[in-house]
DNA sequence: TTGTATGCGTTATCAA
DNA sequence: TTGATAACGCATACAA
């Protein structure tokens, strides 16, 4: 049994004015008469007056609403992300309907649905491929898009990414610079990031004149409940002479830590592992993981923000940006070694 | 230059009919000729039309959306919550608004406002005291309310909880179990649920015939980046003879551990140790920590499924549950000695 | 200074 | 089988 929220025409029936002098002295309107505003200001208090949200979405055509897909709720770089976009957000008068797609094209294609359809005033999304199709429409309908993390070149919006090749270059050159030579990579999955940060690796492997090793590079395809990969990291682990790893992602990384120790080579002594996040776990873990630091609560700020910007100006931009948040590497004791100290950040 | 989405007027105008028929025959009412419905839906296709969410929502006062109050969305506990209540919302053709409030009380309180707007069917809230007046005004206005996680009793809702103080008796009878007498106790904050940890902790010390010695009882204040709770466990570990500890989250166990290294005692040989929530780095740390299973997916699918329910079925119920989501102890290698065996989980 | 009318996009009711 | 009209709650242009 639904109680009626109270409204403007249920006020002005109390006081025997109309519903339009009660919503001009709740806007504080100069038109009106003081005495009245008084007596209308106290009875929407007494009542508790809250206008109806839906209505006022319905009149100004804007809902003060965003929409964010994000693949993941329960990880520790898209929850930053989110946390990031809901602060901003939150300073803007703004509100995150979340939908976690789990990977799943078939979530991701309902989320961009449902977001089709005038609830929302703008759009976060990571683009994870096989949704062109409905971004396009969205496009089409001038909802504005802001890309995170991942983009896809050919759509003409704003992103917010870091520089996966750079950030797999600055990894792997640290290992280089700590002696590695010979120097493996495991990437996650064959995403668009890890493909980038790959090139870096390959970049970085090739300047110091070492030729680059088919057997060096896995992609794991372990989707356990840790994804630490530890099959894959095992067999990566049994090339002979191997010296350092590139892990594209902390949880990898720290599943190398593991085989390490249960086939005795010593890191960063015999083998010098960084991976990629800067995850809780790459601080917490002994020992301590070099890692890039993958800045996801600015991310989640800089897309929200201009977003937001863009909801205000709603002229299309003709210049679109490619916002690129800067990342580095954190060294720690994995690289620990050669002319190098450990921070204990 | 926001461009207009399509109208069941303007498809109407474009067929000369008026738009209740366009709206029938959208509905695929047996009411329509079953030609104009043909050319309706057609055009309806080829532009591809998609009905106004917020003039759907002002006519059928409902917004098939819930708001999310939740402390933190950077945190494995949460996020499984929260990937949970989106779970069975998308089931149930809901959307939620998520608020993460960073455990600030004006955070909360500016929520729980934003949700008095009509904006929101119902409110999922992790209580977390000091916003007892606004939830009252929510509940006043009849706008249903599920707890999760935590609950103030003095309110008629349903909620969904586990039982705190059994799972921390059951954590600290694991400890005896496994031969621990002198066991000290390490909790994050003074929150209620790690209030109820140790009052489950103090009768199961109590029932082994152990007195209660309050130099084994610690909170930790530490707000570091980590929150490990590093300097308070050194201090409760050198307490002469502690030979284990129960930590109510597994980064405070994950501190003991470290710090346990450090002063060359043995995990479990000299101490056992239990942490709480069954995260990732439980399982992944070495020694593995056991731990207590807390069921972030089961409550966050169970708070949403109440709630929904109680929205579609709005006459006020008299009967309010408190579902408490089971819990159970896991067992590894941080408190495997004795007669136990560690599973690797 | 206040009231009336209109529109936002849709569905439902009533009339034709 | 279809159309006109009201209603949802609010803001605003226009009339008084």
């Amino acid at each position: 049994m639904k109680k009626k929220p109270i409204t403007i025409l249920d006020i002005g029936e109390e006081l025997n004015i109309s519903a339009s002098t009660v919503s001009r002295a709740l806007a504080d309107s100069s038109l009106v008469n003081s005495e009245t505003k008084k007596k209308v200001v106290e009875l929407a208090k007494k009542y508790n007056y809250q206008p109806n949200f839906t209505a006022l979405s319905l009149q100004s055509n804007s809902t003060k609403t965003i929409g964010v897909l994000i693949p993941n709720v329960v990880h520790e770089f898209f929850g930053l992300v989110l946390r990031g976009v809901e602060d901003h957000c939150h300073s803007s008068g703004y509100s995150c309907i979340v939908y976690p797609t789990n990977e799943d094209p078939d979530r991701e294609i309902s989320g961009i649905k449902a977001l089709m359809t005038g609830r929302v005033d703008g759009v976060l999304l990571s683009f994870r491929g096989k949704t062109n199709l409905h971004i396009k429409q969205l496009i089409e309908r001038n909802i504005p898009l802001v890309f995170f993390d991942t983009a896809d070149e050919s759509f003409a919006t704003h992103r917010v990414l870091i520089d996966d090749k750079k950030a797999g270059y600055l990894a792997t050159k640290h290992l280089i610079e700590v002696g590695s030579k010979k120097i493996g990579f495991i990437g996650g999955s064959e995403n668009i990031n890890n493909q980038l940060r790959l090139e870096g690796y390959k970049q970085a492997v090739s300047e110091a004149g070492i030729t680059i090793d088919p057997q060096l590079i896995v992609y794991s395809l372990d989707k356990s409940q840790d994804e630490m990969g530890l099959e894959d990291s095992e067999k990566l682990l049994s090339v002979k002479g191997i010296d350092g790893i590139f892990a594209t992602t902390d949880m990898f990384a720290v599943g190398v830590l593991k085989n390490l120790k249960k086939i005795n080579l010593k890191c960063p002594e015999d083998i010098a592992v960084i991976g990629f996040s800067n995850w809780a776990i790459s601080r917490v873990y002994e020992p301590s993981l070099s890692t890039v630091e993958q800045p996801g609560y600015e991310m989640g700020i800089k897309a929200a923000e201009l977003l937001i910007d863009q909801i205000k100006n709603p002229e299309t931009p003709s210049d679109f940006k490619t916002v690129l948040i800067p990342t580095e590497v954190i060294v720690r004791t994995s690289t620990a070694r050669g002319n190098n100290v450990a921070h204990s950040t």
